[in-house]
DNA sequence: AACGCACCCAACCGCGGCTTT
DNA sequence: TAAAGCCGCGGTTGGGTGCGT
């Protein structure tokens, strides 16, 4: 009450009022002032501008002392830096500031503080809420999250990252080169993933497994660099990478549900991250998340029905601007509900079930650890999804899924407007045109009515001969890429960094469990890669 | 006109890192 | 070296506002 009498009063003491001359209804206890919260006056600001011409900035606890003002310095410094600062920019962001807001955020992530820097007069906080809205905006319009240009950089990045990062073996790199490079997309996206860990407890500290896997292996500075946040050369808020969903052990209140929380702006985040930049139905990405609220909080399997209510939640009028990303009439299937389904299936519900028990919830290769446990003590689930789709029946969940994602994936290349539809890509990019010419004119459009493509034209597409540029150009579009593209080399057909996983592995889990580990992962990979239009 | 809803954004909160004592 | 204080960052909240019904 007193706190709201302050408020309503709205008093500034006089610039030379100390905190000892504040009268008593001002004071909480014997020492502690009650501080003035929620917005700030005119009067407030004057004096703290004043304040600042006079000391600068910094010391934001003497604020309150030096001036009287009822604000904490933390208030003081915030409301300087977003308000008060000269050479504030305020209003609309311009089309230029977008563009870099968004090519800066592919790069960084939610580093809002370093985006700023790029953005002269915008706060952290402005480019945060409007980062935020965005989000919101562009999902409820089917919209990618980032502009084609910027999906399209990041992709040639990750290109290069990829056919450069060999051959830099042991090669120590400049700083500057690790913050700067190309591979600054991965760490977006494993940003992002960890953004995502909420919804996907298996990418949960990817990144860290690369870095186990290079210290353990003293491998090249490129596969290492490729994983290291640019932001902090040291982990820095150990919480965000050790808390994931399943760790309901230490569940908080609201961590109860917590894709409703971050279904909004990760779930969209976390098709982006793996590749999906074009939108395959409008809130779809948010349903896929509302199906990891049902699938994993309470552990049943129920796609359907969230999906359909959250059709329901978005009427058609929601779809103002599908300039970018005009999709085919019928929705296909999000990719995250593959996944969904995957980890709906009997053995990753009992891995997330074990791992909520269990004491390690440190993230990817834990959860890959059980799985390769549960796996090889059903070995029919493992084969059933990894290495042998073509034997699936027709009810197989898993497998019609991965289908799903094929179909799914094959729109998106013959979506002449998406940012990573084939002809997009390949108009803006000459060489993955060069490398693409098996594909031409056998992308299968067909698809668009949702059929699958034909098996034939695949089957010339995924030749040995194939170029790994033209199969990475699909690969980084799919949602195990992250998964799985980094272990297997689509060219030789061999797990490429396996001997990062299965060093790494080994040094942590021992011979018997890395060995599943590697053949889980390789199993999925092949699958993925050599069969990827396997019909049922 | 009233109501509900969604959006926007200023401000707060909690945490971790750094510096000082 | 440990503790305390300060600062900065990122996530979240809540109030104001506009729009549609």
């Amino acid at each position: 009450m007193r706190q709201m009498k302050i408020d309503i009063e709205d008093e500034v003491l006089p610039n030379d009022m100390s905190g000892t001359q504040l009268n008593d209804e001002n004071y909480e206890g014997g020492a502690g002032i009650v501080l003035k919260k929620g917005p700030w006056t005119s009067t407030e600001d004057d004096i703290l501008v004043d304040y600042v011409k006079k000391h600068g900035e910094g010391n934001w606890n003497a604020v309150q002392k030096h001036t009287g003002l009822l604000r904490c310095g933390k208030s003081c410094r915030l409301r300087w830096a977003n308000h008060l600062r000269p050479n504030l920019k305020k209003g609309a962001f311009a089309a230029e500031e977008e563009r870099l807001t968004a090519e800066l955020h592919a790069k960084m992530g939610n580093k809002w503080a370093r985006m700023a820097a790029h953005l002269p007069g915008r706060t952290d906080n402005e480019i945060k809420n409007y980062w935020n809205t965005r989000i919101k905006r562009r999902q409820r319009a089917g919209l990618p999250l980032y502009p084609p240009e910027v999906s399209l950089q990041a992709l040639q990045e990750s290109q290069h990252s990829q056919s450069t990062g060999g051959l830099n073996g042991g090669d120590k790199m400049h700083p500057d080169f690790l913050q700067k490079n190309s591979y600054e997309i991965h760490d977006a996206i494993f940003d992002s993933l960890k953004d995502n860990q909420g919804i996907l407890p298996y990418v949960h500290e990817l990144s860290d497994i690369s870095v186990y896997g290079n210290k353990l292996k003293g491998l090249d500075s490129s596969q290492y660099c490729s994983f290291v946040p640019p932001t902090s050369p040291k982990r820095k808020r150990l919480k965000e990478s050790t808390i994931p969903f399943i760790d309901s052990c230490a569940m908080k209140k609201k961590d109860l549900y917590p894709f409703d929380q971050i279904q909004d702006n990760n779930s969209d985040k976390i098709a982006q991250s793996f590749g999906m930049q074009a939108p395959l139905d409008p809130g779809l990405s948010s349903h896929s998340s509302m199906c990891y609220s049902h699938s994993l909080s309470n552990g049943n399997s129920s796609t359907s029905k969230p999906y359909e209510a959250m059709k329901l939640e978005l009427p058609s009028l929601q779809y103002p601007e599908l300039d970018l990303g005009s999709w085919g009439s019928s929705p296909p299937p999000s990719l995250l509900e593959s996944v969904d389904d995957f980890l709906q299936s009997p053995t990753a519900i009992s891995t997330l079930e074990s791992d909520c028990s269990s004491p390690q919830n440190s993230g990817l290769l834990d959860a890959l650890l059980y799985q390769a446990k549960t796996m090889s003590s059903s070995k029919n689930h493992c084969s059933d999804k990894s290495s042998n789709s073509s034997t699936a029946t027709p009810g197989d969940r898993a497998d019609s899924s991965i289908l799903n994602v094929y179909e799914t994936e094959w729109e998106d290349y013959a979506d002449p407007v998406s940012p990573f539809g084939a002809t997009s890509i390949l108009n803006e990019c000459p060489a993955l045109r060069a490398n693409a010419n098996s594909l031409n004119g056998q992308l299968p459009v067909q698809t668009l009515t949702g059929n699958l493509p034909k098996l034939e034209s695949v089957d010339q597409v995924w030749t040995p001969n194939n170029e790994n540029l033209t199969l990475s150009l699909l690969n980084i579009t799919r949602p195990d890429f992250l998964l799985a593209s980094d272990w297997y080399d689509l060219g030789s057909g061999h797990c490429k960094n396996q001997t990062i996983t299965t060093d790494a592995a080994t040094a942590f889990l021992g011979d018997d469990l890395a060995t599943d580990l590697k053949h889980m992962t390789a199993g999925i990979s092949k699958t993925m890669f050599e069969n990827p239009f396997q019909p049922l």
